[in-house]
Order: structure tokens, then sequence, then C-alpha cells
DNA sequence: TATGAATGAGAATTCATTCAT
DNA sequence: CATGAATGAATTCTCATTCAT
């Protein structure tokens, strides 16, 4: 079978994936929908993936693994914790906006169960989580964070801004550009509530 | 109809519910399984909601109904808005922190599906997302909050640390207390990162 | 409970049923719209029916006691065969015709099953099919009628065209009147196809 | 694909629907049933058909077809409109009684329901009554018909009597020829009942 | 008689997965 | 590698009927 253009049939199954699930849900979405979309035999699928579930993760490492690159990249740019932490929001923002079938599967569809986001946290969502905890460490050692947070602590509570602003987004089906918040969660991180 | 024990049937429904699906997940939770826990027949179920979604839309709204008139009764006895926040940040916590079966559903298994959080943000979440912002707005009135914050994005940003605080007790699976992270949570909202 | 107006509680029952039956069919209609649509509880059904099947039995009995009684009647006034084939003909349409509902319930619903047909043939069926094979051997003593036919096919015959007309008025959902169509029946019956 | 024996998976499936379903009547005929009676899985019924209902009409299709076909070649070798009428008859009678199961199908079966009848009536009967009134106005045209007769009338009228006698033969469960009725039906159709 | 809450058997249908070609 | 017909387990929901009140 001819290779056709960017993608393998590997890739074209993964991108029907999101699609499909991003419109209709992970249980919803059928095996046969999913083949239909990539123009492969529903058989196909289970020569790429042992299983629906499977196909699922594999959604997810494929954009996580986006995700961590491209972060890491534009982390060593940056010199100080201040400045990649703007750059994390940033990109946590813009790459969430960017493909929203992709950020239905994120922030929905891979949150289906206990046992699925185990999986995820144990994994993926823990390394994202090591990073920023480096990061506020590294602010605190230059003394430009508080010293009094926990780190592991304080990037939790910075995932969960970025997750809740990537949620809304979603929810909200107005028009908007996600990467806009960057500025105001900035602020928000840096100096809380309070004057 | 004499009442069963200490609770109607309708209840009893609930409770089974809440322990079921917290164990396996919606999906994997029969309609049949729910009802033997509850000790009633399978077609009881469907006299007291019309359907098994239903069902997990009345888990939460009888969770939520309980969080608000809880938190309305505790805000009423706070007068600054420091002293609100400092309470919803306590009952938020210490309220998911009870009942770990109903946390699960809560953080979990009620995020199914884009129709389903569609449903849950337009409702509870989003009055309560508007109860968090009154309290930002009457601390930028009493001057103790800072003023150039939205007070919607200040709300979802309260309510996204405190998402995540509970997601992630949900999924360590140490025994400590959600209620714990309530002081930290509080400083990091009020000061932020920054020194 | 207070008799209300013309009706006993059996009778508003089968009214009842015949409405319902006749709009949604047998199998759709289920025991507890009948109740709901008689005022009565569900179970109060089963105090004057053994079950869902015997009260389509007991409508049926209904209908074709009156068709046989008032039937008699008729022919009770009418001397020779001639004019009871007639009578027999313009009755049967003009019952009929008269209550649309109850024309779907013997036309269509009553003819649910083998079983159910093999009830009604044995029974009133057979009863009518009887008298009109009377009629025919009277019309053929009195030199009237052709003497080679059988007079029990010949019942079947009539009853054949009758049965047709009525069904064909169902499902022709216009506003014709059924008994217009006597004359051309009693014509027809007489006369047949030649000239 | 392999043919299976002498008829493709889904003839063997509208085989086995004949025979369960003139059994046991439609409703009480579970999918399980037929599948199991073709030898296939129960989910392989909805690969060839919809759903049990369209499975139904399937059987009536595939019986109208074979019934219009063979009609219309017998009518092409007769040239008056009595010889053809003749032969309607015998044709009518002959492929109902060819095959009792298939004929409880379409005597009874088919008839369940106001909806059913209506998508039978409008479609195969009403073309059936069509090619009838055809011959009748061929009749009147070579001037054996009588002319007063409207011709749609006469169409029903003769389909009424053919469609009792099927039912009459299914109802008897005496083993008696169907179409030894064709002579007197003839004889009645022409003659009609006076002398 | 009358009620209507409760029962639980029963059935259609879906769909992930397999495997012969 | 690819196909897609076939499988059959699995589950929701309905509803006739009962019976304690």
């Amino acid at each position: 079978m001819a290779r056709n253009g960017d993608g393998s049939k590997r890739e074209r199954i993964l991108d029907a994936a999101v699609v499909e699930i991003a419109r209709r849900g992970y249980h919803s979405t059928t095996v046969a929908m999913i083949a239909k979309r990539a123009g492969v035999a529903d058989g196909t699928i289970y020569l790429y993936f042992k299983n629906k579930e499977q196909l699922l993760f594999s959604l997810f490492d494929r954009a996580m693994g986006r995700f961590i690159s491209e972060g890491k990249a534009s982390l060593e740019q940056a010199a100080s914790a201040r400045e990649k932490l703007i750059r994390i929001v940033e990109l946590h923002l813009t790459l969430v906006g960017q493909d929203r079938d992709l950020a239905i599967i994120t922030q929905v569809e891979l949150r289906h169960s206990l046992h699925f986001m185990d999986q995820l946290s144990r994994t993926l969502v823990g390394e994202y989580l090591g990073i920023l905890a480096q990061v506020v460490i590294q602010g605190q050692q230059e003394g430009d964070f508080r010293s009094d947070l926990d780190p592991v602590f304080a990037a939790k509570s910075i995932f969960g801004v970025l997750d809740e602003m990537a949620t809304d987004w979603i929810l909200s089906h107005r028009n908007t550009r996600l990467e806009s918040k960057s500025a105001s969660v900035v602020e928000f991180l840096f100096g809380g509530l309070g004057c």
C-alpha cells in the first residue's frame, strides 16, 4: 500500500479518532466510525492498536509528546524561573487552544474513568508536574518565588489554573482564543488575589 | 408506604449508585448492580429515574445541593471577603474529602462527556462560580483584593486550584485528609507564587 | 364509588381500550394507558379482566354482540332472502362505519395472531357466517339465488367482500362514508362481474 | 464468500423467519430464534436487516415479488379478460396455497397493525389491485363484463373474496387444497348470487 | 372493590474483536 | 499487511401482573 502523503496509516487512524471522539465522545464512537473516516477496514485498526482503549491512550501519548518536547525546547530559551513560567503558561494555552478537537479529547474524553486517569497522572501528567515543580524550585532559589510554598503543591496549583482555563474554553462555545488568557493567568499565578 | 429504615427508596438507590459507580465507573456499572445493592428490583430504578443517565445527574444534584446550601450557611457567618474565601476553601475541601466514593463521582465519573459537562457547567457549577465571583468583587470593594483582576476569571482560577487538589487527592491513593491542604491553598490564592 | 353516568367501570375500561388500541395498536398500548384514560388504577383493570388479552377479546365480544343482535332484529323485518341480504350489507357497513376506532380494532388489531383469529372465527365470526349461509339457503329455496353455489362458500364470499370494503375504508384515510358502498356491494353480490 | 448450500445467508434468514413466525407469531418469535434456525449469530441478522420489523417487511416483499412476476407472466398468455381473471384466481389461490407457513405470514402476521397494513396497501397490494382493475376495464371494453361496475370497486371485491378464501383456508386446519376453490370463486365472481 | 408501588422476566440491538481469505 | 463479514456477549429498559394496604 502506498504511503499517502504526509501520514502513515497509523497517523491517519489517530487523526480520524481525534475527530470522531471529539465529536461524539469516546463511548459513542465506534471503531467502525474511526475506520471509515480513516479510510481503512475495521480490522486494520487492530493491526496498529491492541484495542479501542489503547487507541485512546495513543492519542494522548502523541499529544503529550508534542507538548513536552515543545515545552522543553521553549524552556531552554528561558533563563529565569519567572520567564520559564511565562513560557509554560503561554505554551500550555497555545497548544491546547490550537486544536479544539484534540482539546476536547484531553480535557474531557481522556478523563473517562479512574482507571484511565490513574494511567495518565502516573505517566505524562506526572512528568509535566515534575517540570513545573522544578521551575518553582528554581524560582525559590533565585529568590523570585516565595519559599514557603511546597514546590509540588505549587505545581499542582499552577496546573489546576491552566487546566480550568482550558476546560472552560472548551465548554464556552464562543470563538475566543485560549492563549489570550495567558497574561491574566501569569498575573494571577504570581501575585495571587491579595493586594 | 412505610419508610425503609433510614431513607426512602430513592435515597437508597442513589446511595447504592454512588458506591457502585465510584468502584467500577459509570459505564461498567450496570443498572442491575445498583438495584441489587439498593435491595430493589431492576425495574424499580425506573420508577424514580428516567434512565441511567438521569440517575447520574441526580447523584450530582444531591451532592451539589448539599454543597451549595452548606456553603451559603457558612458564608453568612463570615463578614469579610477574605474570611469568606477561607471558609469556601475549607468547605470545598472538607465536603469533597468527606466521602471518597462521592468525590470519585464528582471529580471523575461526572466528567464523562462534553454533553455531560455542558449540563453541569451550565447549571450548578455555574452557580458556584457566580458565588466565588461575588466574593472576589466584595474583596475588591473592601480593598483587600487586587482590583485589576477580572472577578469571573479569578473565580475560575480559584475553582481550578480547588478542583485540581480534589482530583489529585482522589488519584493519590494515600490516606491523607484533603482538608489539610486548606491553609496552603488559601496562602497560594492570596499571595500567589511571587515574593 | 359512585356510578358515573352512563357507564359502569367495566364499560369505561372497554371504551378507553378501544380508543387507545385504535390509536397505537394493541402491542404498543400499555395497560397503564388504558387505566389512565379510563380513570382507574392499573390494578383495577384486573378486577374486571383476567389479562390484557382477555380485555381485547371482551372488546370484540361487546362489538360483535351489538352486531348480531341488531342484525337479527333487522333480519326479522325482512321477508325475502334478497331483502335480508340487502339489510345485512347495509347493517354491516353501517355498523363498522359508525365508529372508526372500533373498526380499527375489528379490522386490524383483532387479527393479531393465528391463535387470536382462531378464537374469533370459531366463535362469533362463525355464527355470523352461519346466518349468512342460512340466508343463502333461503334464497335458493325461494328460487331467487343460484342453487349451484355452496351456501357456506357463498357466505364466505359475501363476508370477504364486506370485510375488504371495511378494511379498505380504514386504510383510505379519506372522509367517506362506508355505508355509501352498500348499493354497489349488493349489486355486485347479486349480479357478479358478468353481463 | 462461499455460498452456503443452496441459498445466500440472507435467504436462509428469511426462510427461517417464515417458519418461526408462522409457528409462533411475530411477537412471540425472538430474533434469537430466527438466528438459531438460520444457523447464524444473532448479530448477523442485523447485517442484512435493519431491525426485526424490516425483516418482516422483507418477507412480504420477497413473497409479493414472486406473486407479481408470476402473475404477469401468467396474464400474458391470456387474451380475454375472462381468461385473465380465471388465471389470476387460480394463481392467487395456488400461490397462497403452496406454502402454508408463508400464507400464515401474509394472511395473518403481516396485518398486525394499522401502520403495517398502511405500508402494505400503499405498495404491493395497491399494485395488485391496479392489475385487477385493468382486467376489469378490459372486460368491460370487450363487452364481457358489466360496465356499470366501478373497476376499482370491482377489483377490491375480487380481492376480498380471494383474501377471505385464503384466510379461511389458513384457519380451517383441514388438509384441503386451496386451489380447489378456484372454479367456485370464478363462478361466483362472474355470476354473483342471483339467478 | 380499589389502589399503585413494586416486581423481574424478557428481548432487541449494539459493537469490539476475530479470522479466513 | 489488509479486509470486512461474522460473531455473541452484554445491557438497558419495558410492562403485564401482583398484592399489601
